[in-house]
RNA sequence: GGGGAGUUGCCCGAGUGGACAAUGGGAGCAGACUGUAAAUCUGCCGGCGCAUGCCUACGGAGGUUCGAAUCCUCCACUCCCCA
């Protein structure tokens, strides 16, 4: 059967969008034996299970890899169970929490789940990478250590980095990037993809599977998604990330705040425009044809959309026209009573409504002017919410909004 | 095993007996400007109903001192050099 369509055009596919593929020449030779043998390739692609939510940064592989699947070949998902039960000390940063077999399942549930809105149906397979690992044991792990060399890993950025700044690399994280080798050598994978940072951890899987005797993996790396601060990647740790899960409107609001440059990134990443299409809003906005806030509440709109449905997106970019050009309210704004024996205290009122931690931090935020009751603006500490039973609404900064009243 | 250096607030990093809740940068928050952009500028950035006051905090536990992030002792951890 060779419902694959043409290598040419596989590979020109496949190579959009990416960085690194390694090797082009061996990919074609994948894909003209799938061709005529009728066996789709084994794409690997691994996920850490310890931060279950899904954000635009994955996204950007995920579309790949529905790429593969659209192309008739076999995603495989590695979630990385037995890595993550290690615990990662990396660095400063704190030991990675230990998950419980439970968590693992729960958190690749949920991977799951969010995947499949850019993954179209269920023809993925999902593994533990536990499955093989924990068999493997301590004699197979000395084994597996003996096929890579400490100058080779001391090559890796970020090992090569700490070394030269004398901070700590714990022994157990060289058998990071050959456990996820190890994995390859399971699969018999054929491509294994990631971001760009994953290289090297690709490339172990190369040579790994050399040593095992297998046909090395083609390595395909794609762009990294730039956060919401735009300077790092995105990533949960950071904070900087828009996840696949966030409402419509915060997924909309957040894109809205990156920066028109980033946009054209985002362009490319998140949505499924076609290249000329973008280049051409692009002209646009260079031309002063398209304002560029127009241009990018059209990709909120697409990501929202692709997430959370047509209808969604359409409420998402009103509601955010609502609050910010015509200075409304939004619509799901919280609400709190206060015992009405009293006016309330406003630094009371702040704190009840969670809109700050303490004291200090709502007199902060008085003296700077960015308390306002009613659209009129407070800054003393001493302010008071009148016990008239009136609903007033508060706002604190941007978007903290709240709706009190007191008596 | 021996010798040396180090551990500071969310992160990085100054400070080496008092004037230190601790310089600076980053992040974050707020204000101005805007398109809730970005960039920029300004302010804030431990807690206490705010206070010439108290409490908590410079790896942990003790100690010296009128007074310790700073000195001493022990412990833990990290790095370097030698074996």
């Amino acid at each position: 059967m060779s419902d694959f369509p043409a290598v040419k055009e596989q590979i020109e596919l496949i190579r959009n969008g990416a960085v690194d593929l390694i090797s082009e020449e061996e990919l074609e030779k994948k894909l003209e034996r799938s061709q005529t043998t009728g066996k789709p390739l084994i794409v690997k692609v691994g996920f850490d299970p310890s931060a279950p939510d899904i954000h635009l940064g994955h996204t950007v592989v995920i579309r790949k890899m529905k790429q593969f699947q659209d192309l008739g070949h076999q995603i495989v998902f590695v979630v990385g169970d037995f890595t993550a039960m290690i615990g990662d000390p990396s660095g400063k940063s704190a030991t990675r929490p230990q998950l419980t077999r439970e968590e693992v399942r729960e958190n690749a549930e949920t991977y799951r789940q969010q995947a499949f809105k850019i993954l179209s149906s269920d023809k993925s397979r999902l593994e533990f990478n536990s499955t093989w690992l924990e068999d493997l044991g301590a004699g197979g792990f000395i084994e597996l250590a003996g096929k890579y060399t400490v100058a080779r890993m001391l090559e890796r950025d970020d090992f090569e980095k700490r070394f030269n700044n004398n901070q700590p690399i714990g022994v157990h994280e060289f058998l990071y990037p050959l456990a996820q080798a190890y994995d390859s050598v399971v699969l018999k994978a054929d491509v294994e993809m990631g971001g760009t940072d994953q290289l090297f951890n690709l490339l172990v899987g190369r040579s790994i599977m050399r040593e095992y005797g297998q046909e090395p993996q083609a390595v395909l790396t794609l762009p990294l998604l730039v956060g919401t601060d735009g300077v790092e990647k995105m990533s949960k740790s950071l904070g900087n990330y828009i996840a696949v899960e966030d409402t419509p409107k915060e997924i909309f609001g957040k894109v809205m705040s990156i920066s028109d440059e980033l946009m054209w990134s985002y362009y490319e990443l998140c949505t499924s425009l076609p290249t000329e299409q973008i280049e051409l809003i692009r002209s646009q906005v260079a031309s002063g044809d398209l304002h560029p806030k127009a241009a990018k509440q059209r990709l909120s709109h697409i990501i929202v959309a692709e997430f959370h449905g047509e209808a969604a997106a359409a409420g998402a970019l009103e509601e955010f026209d609502n609050i910010f050009r015509e200075g409304g309210l939004p619509d799901d704004i919280t609400e709190h009573g206060f015992d009405g024996a009293e006016p309330a205290w406003i630094i009371h009122v702040m704190r009840e409504c969670g809109f700050v931690n303490s004291n200090g931090e709502a007199r902060r935020l008085l003296a700077q002017g960015a308390v306002s009751l009613d659209g009129e603006r407070l800054t003393s500490d001493e302010a008071t919410v009148p016990n008239d039973g009136n609903e007033r609404v508060l706002r604190v900064g941007k978007r903290r909004f709240a709706k009190v009243r007191v008596g």
